[in-house]
DNA sequence: ATAAGTATGTTGTCACGACAACAAAATATA
DNA sequence: TATATTTTGTTGTCGTGACAACATACTTAT
């Protein structure tokens, strides 16, 4: 009885925690490209490191690599190509499609950001040994396979 | 160097996980919200939650306790107060401030919501150890705590 | 070959996180 | 006491996540 009122604090709230420190690794990560006088949200950064992974993309793929859906996508890119970091270029069967590429500004701006990037997660990785890393992702890993399907 | 180039990818990135894993527990929770007929926010749960824990808080106490920031609670607090789950007390002292309440119609969503929860959070959880939950909320915490003061 | 269904991408709406600007009121300081 | 600073809360803007509606174009079925 007790442990059920308990179970319901936000505090024993996987999800709560997630959020908690979702928004913070967030935040710090917007902060120190703010800090290095650049505009940059973490999303876009995310969509330029999947490009970088794999250029070439249609939206969806590459919607599907960083886990945003399709209107997200449209809109990110859309901000990304307004600042030159990216190009769009008409796929050539499929009158729909784009493929997304890498722009030379988004290459430099990559290059240029490792360091603040590698800075900030080793803020965030502080304390813990490789071991501990490969367990919270596997942890991660398994919540997200938890909601999969049903 | 090969290393170096392997920590770059969207896969090795802790901040990438932590936004996918919150993402989909979020949007689940929404969708089981929505299946039950309730139009409501995971972050308005958490407030709801954040008040039934501690009723009579001001607006920033109650977003410092669901890590909000005194705009966005202003905000979350104004749904909440249009659904007529919570009140607002004028503090008697203070004419800035207010106290928040749960509404009786707020503390009736929340028994009747708490199933719905629960079910949630067994799906989250599923195959996680009592021991396995303790250490991921470590896991979190810890990342909190690098990010805080500098 | 035509119709039905599906896939790609855009736009619009709402809620929320981050941020700036602001008003009002309390507190600290001179 | 008078002024400056801080605190509490609101409003507005922008970018993003979730969702609906839509246009275009590809695919499948009949």
């Amino acid at each position: 009885m007790r442990q059920k009122i308990e179970t319901f604090s936000l505090d024993e709230s996987l999800g709560f925690w997630l959020y908690r420190s979702h928004i913070q690794v967030s935040a710090a990560l917007r902060q120190a490209f703010q800090d290095a006088g650049h505009d940059l949200t973490p999303e876009q950064w995310a969509v330029l490191l999947g490009l970088q992974e794999e250029e070439g993309l249609n939206q969806s793929q590459l919607g599907e690599k960083t886990s945003k859906d399709r209107h997200n996508i449209t809109r990110i890119l859309k901000q990304l190509n307004k600042r030159g970091y990216i190009e769009k270029l008409h796929d050539k069967k499929d009158k729909r499609a784009f493929h997304v590429y890498l722009a030379p500004a988004g290459r430099s701006l990559l290059k240029e950001l490792k360091p603040i990037v590698l800075k900030h997660r080793d803020r965030v990785c502080n304390g813990f040994s490789k071991d501990d890393l490969l367990k919270i992702r596997d942890y991660l890993g398994h919540i997200i396979i938890n909601l999969r399907r049903s």
